[in-house]
RNA sequence: GGGCGUUUAGCUCAGCUGGUUCAGAGCAUCUGCCUUACAAGCAGAGGGUCGGCGGUUCGAAUCCGUCAACGCCCACCA
C-alpha cells in the first residue's frame, strides 16, 4: 500500500485506541502470569486534565505497556475521587448561580444536585486520558463513592472505632470559613505574607487600688499617657480578635514587664477588664513581651487558656463573620473588621504604632483565597501513633522503595512527629459518618453509637442502660462526612474489594501492586496513609515502589497553574503534535525526580521522531525484493544491528528498573535514529532502483518489529500502526501483547560492536575530509591505510566491513601503504593512520596547521602523563593496571606525534 | 528555627563505590548539503577552570570541611 510522506497521527490514533478497546486488550483477569498492577491516583471526579496529569499518566502508561511487552499480566485500574471539598464547592457555586442556597436545601436535595453534577461533569478527565493513549482497564473504573468503595469506607470506620483508634474530641482545629468545614493539619498550607504588626494600648484597670510604677533605668516613668493613666502595649497581627481576649500574658522572667504582674488591664475599645497572667511560653524578645490571649482563636492561646483556666469567647460565626458573642462589629466579615478596627483604634488613641511584618498565614489547600481560622470544635479523629508504628518500618527497611530516595527522610520525619488525623468534615458530599447520636438532656454529655446501619446502631443503642426502649427515629445520624482521603487511603485494597471480601481471588492476585506514580505533594495525604491502611488491613505493603514525579513548570520555571494561565491545553497539544509526540515531549523534559520544565517544542521533537520512524518504514517497505544473493556486508550489518539491539535493550531495561524513563527514551531514540536509521539502513540500502535480497529484507523487518516493540511503551500509536503494516496480522492481534524476545548481549556482541564503531570512525573521518575540502559525497575518493609493520587487524581488512566503509564513505578503493602518498589529507583513529589522496585539491598550509595544532594538544597531554609517571609516589601507590594504562597512553601519544610530524615533513616537501 | 536537595556547555540533564583521551548526551548555535525514506532531514564543527575557597590523596566533577545562590519539606513565636 501507499504510505504518505508525512506521518499524520490524527488518522492513526483514534483508530487504534478503538481497536484496543474492541479487542479488550487493556483488560486483565487473574491468571498464571506474573501480575503487574498499578492503581491510578484517582483524579477529582470533576477535574479536567492538566499537564501534571499528562506527565503522571504518561509515566504510568509507559510502565504498564512495558510490562505487557515483557509478557506480564498488566493491570492498570482507573477511577476518580469524589473530592468532597472541591466538588461540594463547585456544586454550591452552581446552585448559587441558580439562586439556590445550600442551607435552604435538605441533605437529600443537595445530594441529588451533587450526583447530577457528577453525572454531567464527572469522568471527563478519564475520557481525556484515552486521547493520551492510557491503557487502563476501563471495565474496572471505580469511584471513591461507588457502592463497593463506600461500603469499604464505612466498614473501616466502624472497625477502627471498635479497635479504639477512632475517637471524638473537642480540639482546636483548622476551620475553612468559606467551605465551612474543618480541615486536617495537612490540608492547611502556610504562605508568607506581608502584613502589619499592630501595637495596641491596654490600659491598666486597677492602678488606683493597686498602684503601678513602671520606671526606666534612669528612674523615669514609663507607660503613662498625658492624662497620667498607665497602659501596657501588646503587639498583634490580628487586632480584630481583641473582642475574644480574656487575658494578657507576660513572661514572669521578663524584667521590663514586672510592673504588670498581678494587675488587670482593659481590652481596647471593648473595655472588658482582663487579668494579666504569667507564663514562660511568652517570648520576652518579641514585640513588647506582652501577649494578648484569645483562647477561642489561636492554638497557643487555647493552651494558655486551659492552663490558666481562662474564659473562652468565640467571636466568630462559622462563615468568618463576627458573632453575637462580640460586643462590637457583629455580622461584619473578619477581614473587614480588621480594617475598621484599625481605624477605630487609631481614632480612640489606642494604637501606638503599626509596623510592617512578615508572617505565615494558613490557607485551605483546596481554597487558597480564604485564610483558615483556628476554631474549637468537636470532631472525629483517628489516632495515628499506631499507624505510624506500622507504616514506618516498610519504608525504612526498603520493602517499599521511594524514587527519588530523598523522600524517605520526608516520610520518616512526618511519621515520627505524627498528629492525630481529623477525619470529619462538615460537608454532605462524601461518606456520611456511621455514628448515631442518642437523645440526651440539655446539659448531659453527648452519647452515640457507631454502626454500619441505623438498624445495627439501634441494636447497639438498646444495650446502653436507660435506652432499652429507644426507637430508630430517635437516633440522629451524624450530619458530617468523612475526609476524602479517608476513602483514598483504601484505594489499592478497595479497588479489588479487599475490605468487603478479604481473601478474594482478585485481591490475592493483584495485591500488593507494583508501582505507584504520584506527585510528591500528596506523600502525606495519600501515600503514607495507603501504607498505613495496607499494613492494617492486608498486613502487607500496598505497592513496592513509589515514583514521585516532579512539578510541571513553564519555561520560566513557574509552576503551571490556572491563575497564571501558563498551562497549555493538553488536548490542544495532542491535536497539534499527536499523543505520541506529546508523550515524548513530556518525558524528554522529565528527568527522574526533578521538576519538569515543559517546552512546547519538545513535543515537536516527539512529532519529528514519529515522522522519522514513519519514513524509515516507508524506505524499507518501498524496496523491491529479488532472488539475489545476500551480500556479506549485509550479513555483517544485520549481525551488528541485532547485537546492538541486545546491548541497548539490556541498557534500557536497566534504566527502566531505576525509573530513569527519560534516559530510557533517549536511548530508544538514539537506537532508532542514529544506529538503525543513520547507520544500519544506510549500510543495507540497495543502490537506486536496485532490489534487495530476501534474507536482508526479512531480517530488517524483524529488526523493525523489535524496534517498534521497544518504542511502543513510549509511543503506542505509531508503533501499533507500523506493526500492523510490517506483516499480515490477524484481527485482534496487537503489538501491545506481542512479547518482545531479546536475548542478553554476549561477549561476541561487544567485539562486533567495537569493530563497527571503528568502521564508523573511518567513515566519519573520510566525511570530515570531504566537508573541509568541499567535496561532494558523490565524488569517489580513495583511502590509504598506513601500515607500518605486519599488523593486519584492521576493520578495513574485514571484507564485509571494508565493503560497508566503501559504500558509506563513497570510496572507490581502500589501499594499504607503508607510507602515505603526497598530497593527501590524513587523520588518525587511535594510533592508526588514514589518508585520503586529494592531488592538487590539497591545501598544504591548512593541513600543516591542523597537524601542528594536534601535535600541540598531544604534547600537553603527554606532558601530563610524563609528570605522573615520573612521580615515584604515583608509580608506587597506584594500582599496576592504572600505571600500565598511563604507559600505554604515553606510547600512543608518542607514536601519534611521530605520525603527525611525518605528515608535516611530507607536506613541506 | 530545623531538615533535605540542587549548583557540570547557551538550555535541560547524565557522570555508580575517586584512576580508560573523562569532561559527556539531547536540544539550541555555526558551516555545508533540496544526496533517490525523512529539510520535521543528512553530514560536519564549535562550545565548560564541573558554584567559590580550603583540605584528604600519587591522583578529585567524584571524598571531607566551609561559604554562597536557588529550591523543597517541617515547625504554635503573637
Amino acid at each position: 500500500m501507499e504510505l504518505a510522506t508525512k506521518y499524520d497521527p490524527s488518522e492513526v490514533e483514534g483508530k487504534w485506541y478503538q481497536y484496543w478497546i474492541d479487542n479488550k486488550l487493556f483488560s486483565s483477569k487473574p491468571d498464571g502470569r506474573e501480575p503487574y498492577t498499578i492503581v491510578i491516583p484517582p483524579p477529582n471526579v470533576t477535574g479536567v486534565l492538566h499537564m501534571g496529569h499528562m506527565l503522571n499518566n504518561t509515566i504510568q502508561d509507559i510502565l504498564i505497556r512495558k510490562a505487557r511487552i515483557d509478557g506480564k499480566n498488566a493491570c492498570w485500574v482507573p477511577g476518580t475521587d469524589h473530592a468532597s471539598i472541591a466538588t461540594e464547592a463547585k456544586v454550591v457555586n452552581r446552585l448559587a448561580e441558580q439562586g439556590i442556597k445550600k442551607r435552604d436545601l435538605t441533605r437529600e436535595e443537595f445530594l441529588k444536585h451533587a450526583w447530577a453534577w457528577k453525572d454531567e461533569h464527572g469522568g471527563i478527565i478519564l475520557k481525556q486520558l484515552r486521547r493520551l493513549g492510557a491503557s487502563c482497564d476501563w471495565d474496572r473504573t471505580a469511584f471513591t463513592m461507588d457502592e463497593i468503595r463506600s461500603e469499604s469506607v464505612l466498614k473501616v470506620f466502624v472497625d477502627l472505632y471498635r479497635k479504639g483508634l477512632i475517637y471524638r474530641g473537642l480540639r482546636m482545629v483548622n476551620w475553612d470559613p468559606k467551605a465551612q468545614t474543618v480541615l486536617s493539619t495537612e490540608e492547611v498550607i502556610y504562605r508568607d505574607e506581608k502584613s502589619k504588626l499592630y501595637y495596641l494600648r491596654y490600659y491598666v484597670a486597677d492602678a488606683e487600688t493597686n498602684p503601678v510604677k513602671p520606671t526606666g533605668e534612669e528612674g523615669e516613668v514609663l507607660h503613662q499617657d498625658e492624662n497620667g493613666r498607665y497602659y501596657a502595649v501588646v503587639a498583634t497581627t490580628r487586632p480584630e480578635t481583641i473582642m475574644g481576649d480574656t487575658a494578657m500574658c507576660v513572661n514572669p522572667k521578663d524584667p521590663k514587664n514586672q510592673w504588670l504582674r498581678g494587675h488587670k488591664v482593659i481590652v481596647p475599645l471593648v473595655n472588658r477588664v482582663i487579668p494579666v497572667i504569667e507564663d514562660r511560653y511568652v517570648d520576652i524578645e518579641f514585640g513588647t513581651g506582652c501577649l494578648k490571649v484569645t483562647p477561642a482563636h489561636d492554638v497557643n492561646d487555647y493552651q494558655l487558656g486551659k492552663t490558666h483556666n481562662l474564659e473562652t469567647i468565640d467571636i466568630f460565626n462559622p462563615d468568618g463573620t463576627i458573632s453575637e458573642q462580640s460586643p462590637l462589629y457583629v455580622g461584619m466579615d473578619r477581614m473587614e473588621v480588621r480594617k475598621q478596627i484599625v481605624v477605630d483604634l487609631k481614632a480612640a488613641g489606642l494604637m501606638e504604632k503599626i509596623e510592617d511584618y512578615e508572617n505565615k498565614v494558613g490557607y485551605s489547600e483546596r481554597n487558597q483565597d480564604t485564610a483558615v481560622e483556628p476554631r474549637l470544635c468537636k470532631q472525629w479523629f483517628l489516632s495515628m501513633k499506631h499507624f505510624a508504628d506500622i507504616a514506618l518500618p516498610p519504608v525504612l527497611e526498603g520493602k517499599i522503595k521511594f524514587y527519588p530516595t530523598k523522600y524517605v527522610n520526608t516520610y520518616r520525619n512526618w511519621m515520627e512527629n505524627i498528629q492525630d488525623w481529623c477525619i470529619s468534615r462538615q460537608l454532605w458530599w462524601g461518606h456520611r459518618i456511621p455514628a448515631y447520636f442518642l437523645p440526651t438532656a440539655e446539659e448531659e454529655e453527648e452519647k452515640y453509637v457507631v454502626a454500619l446501619t441505623a438498624e445495627e446502631a439501634l441494636e447497639e443503642a438498646k444495650k446502653i442502660p436507660g435506652y432499652e426502649n429507644i426507637t430508630i427515629d430517635q437516633l440522629k445520624h451524624d450530619e458530617d462526612a468523612l475526609d476524602t482521603w479517608f476513602s483514598s487511603w483504601l484505594w489499592p485494597i478497595s479497588l479489588f474489594d479487599g475490605i468487603n471480601n478479604p481473601g478474594n481471588e482478585e485481591i490475592n492476585y493483584y495485591y500488593p501492586t507494583v508501582d505507584l506514580v504520584t506527585a510528591p505533594d500528596i506523600i502525606f495525604f495519600w501515600v503514607a496513609r495507603m501504607i498505613m491502611a495496607g499494613e492494617e488491613y492486608m498486613k502487607d505493603v500496598p505497592f513496592r515502589n513509589v515514583y514521585f514525579t516532579g512539578v510541571v513548570r513553564d519555561e520560566l520555571g513557574r509552576k503551571m497553574s490556572k491563575s497564571l494561565g501558563n498551562s497549555p491545553d493538553p488536548i490542544g497539544l495532542i491535536e497539534k503534535y499527536g499523543a505520541d509526540g506529546v508523550r515524548m515531549g513530556m518525558l524528554l523534559a522529565a528527568p527522574a525526580g526533578n521538576d519538569i520544565l515543559f517546552k512546547e517544542d519538545l513535543c515537536q521533537q516527539g512529532a519529528a521522531f514519529c515522522n522519522k520512524i514513519w519514513n524509515a518504514f516507508r524506505l524499507v517497505k518501498g524496496w523491491e525484493v529479488a532472488d539475489i544473493e545476500q551480500p556479506q556486508s549485509n550479513q555483517k550489518a544485520i549481525a551488528w544491528m541485532q547485537a546492538k539491539i541486545r546491548t541497548e535493550v539490556a541498557e534500557i531495561n536497566d534504566l527502566y528498573s531505576k525509573y530513569r524513563l527519560n534516559e530510557a527514551l533517549m536511548a530508544v531514540f538514539k537506537l532508532f535514529t542514529d544506529e538503525f536509521s543513520g547507520w544500519y539502513l544506510e549500510m543495507i540500502k540497495p543502490a537506486y532502483q536496485a532490489p534487495i535480497d530476501q534474507e536482508t529484507l526479512k531480517a530488517t523487518l524483524d529488526i523493525f518489529e523489535d524496534l517498534m516493540k521497544i518504542i511502543h511503551p513510549f509511543m503506542p500509536f505509531i508503533t501499533e500502526e507500523l506493526y500492523q503494516h510490517i506483516a499480515e496480522r490477524k484481527e485482534g492481534q496487537s503489538i501491545m501483547v506481542d512479547t518482545l524476545k531479546v536475548e542478553a548481549p554476549s561477549q561476541e556482541d561487544a567485539q562486533l560492536l567495537e569493530q563497527v564503531e571503528q568502521a564508523k570512525q573511518v567513515i566519519s573521518g573520510v566525511r570530515a575530509v570531504r566537508q573541509s575540502k568541499n567535496i561532494s559525497p558523490r565524488e569517489p575518493l580513495e583511502l590509504e591505510v598506513v601500515v607500518s609493520g605486519d599488523e593486519d587487524y584492521r576493520v578495513t581488512r574485514c571484507p564485509a566491513l571494508g565493503a560497508v566503509i566503501r559504500k558509506l564513505a563513497g570510496l572507490s578503493d581502500i589501499r594499504y601503504v607503508q607510507q602515505k602518498g603526497d598530497g593527501s589529507s590524513a587523520f588518525l583513529i587511535g594510533t592508526d593512520e588514514y589518508a585520503v589522496p586529494l592531488g592538487n585539491l590539497i591545501d598544504a598550509e591548512a593541513e600543516i596547521e591542523k597537524a601542528e595544532t594536534e601535535i600541540k594538544r598531544l604534547q600537553g597531554f603527554l606532558a601530563g602523563i610524563e609528570k605522573k609517571l615520573s612521580n615515584e609516589r604515583f608509580v608506587q601507590n597506584a594500582p599496576a593496571q592504572v600505571v600500565e594504562l598511563e604507559r600505554k597512553k604515553q606510547a600512543d601519544a608518542q607514536s601519534k606525534i611521530a605520525a603527525l610530524e611525518e605528515t608535516i615533513s611530507k607536506l613541506k616537501k
